[in-house]
DNA sequence: GTCTATATGGCGATAGAC
DNA sequence: GTCTATCGCCATATAGAC
């Protein structure tokens, strides 16, 4: 692996842990075992440094979905599999779905704009086109944005939810949310 | 006000801002027009005042919510109320909102302990009671979890979502997400 | 491409006068 | 309770040798 992305690897790690101001170019050169200097052959600044890893970090997660609708599922296993693959991906690449939420947290326009377009929109039309067959006289967008922020409250509220009462321990077990979520929006749409 | 309480009031802007390690004591400083030296007078160090201003901000939420319980409304109405004061609360006090969002992504378990706790318990408990008398048979936690999070959601992602086709300008409006929000959840336990 | 050495400045925190 | 002055450290970034 070129240096480079040795450091990009790395810098999504810890700027997802400690955020932008929280990582130093020193504890970074550490983690790679560079020096300073080295890393800034390679980028010309920190935040130059910051915008290639978080790019560098969205730029594998869209196939993982393109096989459910590439399926032959109903539209309903669909549903159960995109959340449950949502699920997935925020469970098992914590540093993707960390630099998502402060990406969030800063909500720069000029980002946001960049994020929807260049990284969410095909697999954010796919859902919509989805919620469309499931729902035909409903907003799809509404309900492609409920399917979504029910699965991430979930995941991110986690560690919250398990100190309030009426937790139970199925609520972090990804197959049972992915039911719960998909039984929800499914029992919506009958009514 | 006194000298603590301006230093209090405007942690809470900055830190919301900045982040912890994003706000300097000698910004701070200049924004309260005192010395570091007098802030370190009423605080023993950053973390404490930090921790201090994270419970102030906390401190004043609950009347908002109280006033509903309280209220002769029908169930289904008190619902549609908590959703749209929880929304109210959110996008009036970007601040608040945002101090939460920080917590939650450093996801400290001392903390989120603390918070669950100290804050919130109360209010999601008379949540719960309240689903619970809407659909008996259903897991109260899970459906208190799922309106607070559509709610959430709406607001943290608007930025995100105004670039994903589909978006409407009625989105951002209180009471529509509120009614929607209420309407997905009623439906769904009437299946 | 990577190093050592260093410039320059901001950081948290403290000492001591008023 | 607030100030000025300062300590010691670590930050980003650069210069120049190899």
């Amino acid at each position: 692996m070129s240096s480079k992305e040795k450091i990009l690897r790395a810098a999504i790690v810890l700027f997802a842990q400690k955020g932008y101001s929280g990582l130093s170019m020193r504890q970074l050169a550490l983690a790679v075992d560079l020096s300073v200097a080295a890393i800034y052959h390679h980028f010309p600044d920190k935040n130059a440094l910051y915008l290639d890893a978080v790019r560098f970090s969205f730029s594998d997660k869209e196939q993982v979905f393109d096989q459910i609708w590439n399926s032959d599922f109903t539209a309903k296993e669909k549903l159960h599999s995109f959340i449950r693959s949502l699920i997935d991906v925020m469970l098992n690449d914590r540093d993707f779905h960390r630099l998502m939420q402060r990406e969030i947290l800063e909500a720069d326009p000029e980002r946001m704009q960049l994020l929807a377009q260049g990284v969410f929109n095909s697999q954010f039309c796919l859902l919509m086109q989805l919620m469309t067959e499931l729902a035909p006289e409903q907003d799809a967008h509404l309900l492609a944005t409920s399917a979504i922020g029910l699965a991430k409250y979930y995941i991110e509220y986690q560690p919250l939810l398990k100190n309030l009462p009426g937790w139970k321990s199925e609520h972090e077990i990804p197959e049972f949310i992915a039911t719960h979520v998909t039984t929800l929006l499914l029992n919506s749409f009958q009514a």
